[in-house]
DNA sequence: TGACATTAGTCACAATCCGTGACTAATTCG
DNA sequence: CGAATTAGTCACGGATTGTGACTAATGTCA
């Protein structure tokens, strides 16, 4: 968010930004995705809820600004930080901005614990009112996570360094809104080389203890594959 | 591009555009991909090609620009405008802006005809010098087509409303840079439901005539699949 | 006119992939 | 100890898919 420096100084001298930087912070917490909110900077309104965002600053590049949101709002560095979309509709935005950008920042669960009381985790689908641009650019960071959850190691992202196959599976449960089986799950990703197991092994409470591993890309090999047309097209009425 | 009417006049008076909007209009031309590059409007450097771009107008939204940009390029609505990403690093651009917001326009063969000399379609693998910032453009273009690709109904884009069947399977081998096999290809196609065969028939030259189709989805019922991770991980050496 | 080249379109087989239920293994709790 | 709970594996059958060979309809050219 922006501290009390810089572009809350500007907005208080009604001068409108014209280009802001806003992340979408989002870890999983238990068992629904959430995201971070902050209080507004703006002494006015300071019961609102909104995403960290800010003016670009100096010779600042975008990147650099959304990093540099994300260790304010976080104290740390996400597993992910990537742009969304610019935003530049008439939807209302705490700094009035003409264009937005979006960022999608992935953290492991209970790596970052906000400070204080003006900031908090809200699960994406029980969010406070926020500005409409803001609302869209949450909805917008859904959408980009989905799309590219089978291009990108998103799921690694939301996870600790070593983890076990049952936690990786409910990230992927949780990212897709439906149950997996859990041998399809495994046979898949064995045949994808993409993680290794570890030594360790942890007892979580009641049960055998699992195996840890950890997201380790090896090359593959095997021949591409044809063309799926699945993503296209209407799909027919879920089934439950 | 921009008309000589504005953003030039803007440049020639020194003022640095904060904020462009960029186009990277794509169409197929026989087996290659090409876009559209247009003579640098700014009378000092006539002879540099570039995309097509302009700054923001009273209260356009973004999409408005780019809409307005195509429309004044190639004289045509496009099949398929979606923005590409924002670009705010500090590689070059043609309007020195600080951010810039790229579209995608993609256009059915021949439909659009730049009129004059003064915009020309290149290969996108043998483009002329342009801007770095351009250059970024183009190629993040050609991602988001690849990534796309069974996300959003691209091939159709490139195409007429009716098409032949191997039209649509060299688009699908154009845009994904290997051959496909017609049977393999037609099975997933029609299992997709997403064209429908008109009554007629074009003979192109030699060989059978092909039976001309159109893009209509329709609902298509059948379970969710598994996770794929094929699109993660380090893919092993290509075969020739 | 009739072989041949060329493009469209289909078929069927084998190999692989994948959904699924049932199974074994290792631990905690009472 | 036995029930409950979580981890991990196996194997069957049906669905999907890569592939080569086939038929169909046209133009070309001797």
């Amino acid at each position: 968010m922006p501290d009390r420096s810089s572009s809350a100084a500007n907005r208080s001298t009604a001068r409108r930004t014209p280009l802001s930087v806003d992340v979408v912070p989002l870890t999983p917490h238990g068992r629904q995705l959430t995201t971070l909110l902050v209080r507004a900077a703006d002494p006015r309104s300071r019961q609102r809820w909104e995403l960290p965002w800010d003016a670009m600053r100096g010779d600042e590049t975008l990147d650099d600004a959304a990093a540099r949101l994300v260790r304010a709002a976080l104290g740390t560095a996400p597993g992910l930080l990537e742009q969304i979309a610019a935003f530049g509709d008439r939807q209302r935005h705490p700094a009035d901005a003409m264009v937005s950008v979006a960022y999608l920042a992935l953290v492991a669960e209970g790596t970052a614990v906000p400070i204080g009381g003006d900031a908090a985790w809200f699960p994406v689908d029980e969010l406070p009112p926020i500005s409409p641009r803001q609302r869209a650019m949450v909805d917008g960071a859904m959408r980009a996570v989905r799309m590219r959850l089978d291009q990108s190691p998103i799921a690694f992202s939301l996870l600790p360094q070593t983890f076990t196959l049952s936690q990786l599976q409910e990230v992927y449960e949780l990212l897709l809104g439906r149950r997996l089986h859990k041998a399809s799950f495994r046979r898949a990703l064995h045949a994808s080389w993409l993680v290794e197991p570890t030594d360790e092994w942890r007892s979580e409470g009641r049960g055998r203890p699992a195996q840890l591993f950890r997201y380790a890309p090896r090359k593959r090999r095997g021949g591409r594959r044809g063309v799926r047309f699945e993503g296209l097209g209407v799909a027919a009425a879920e089934r439950s």
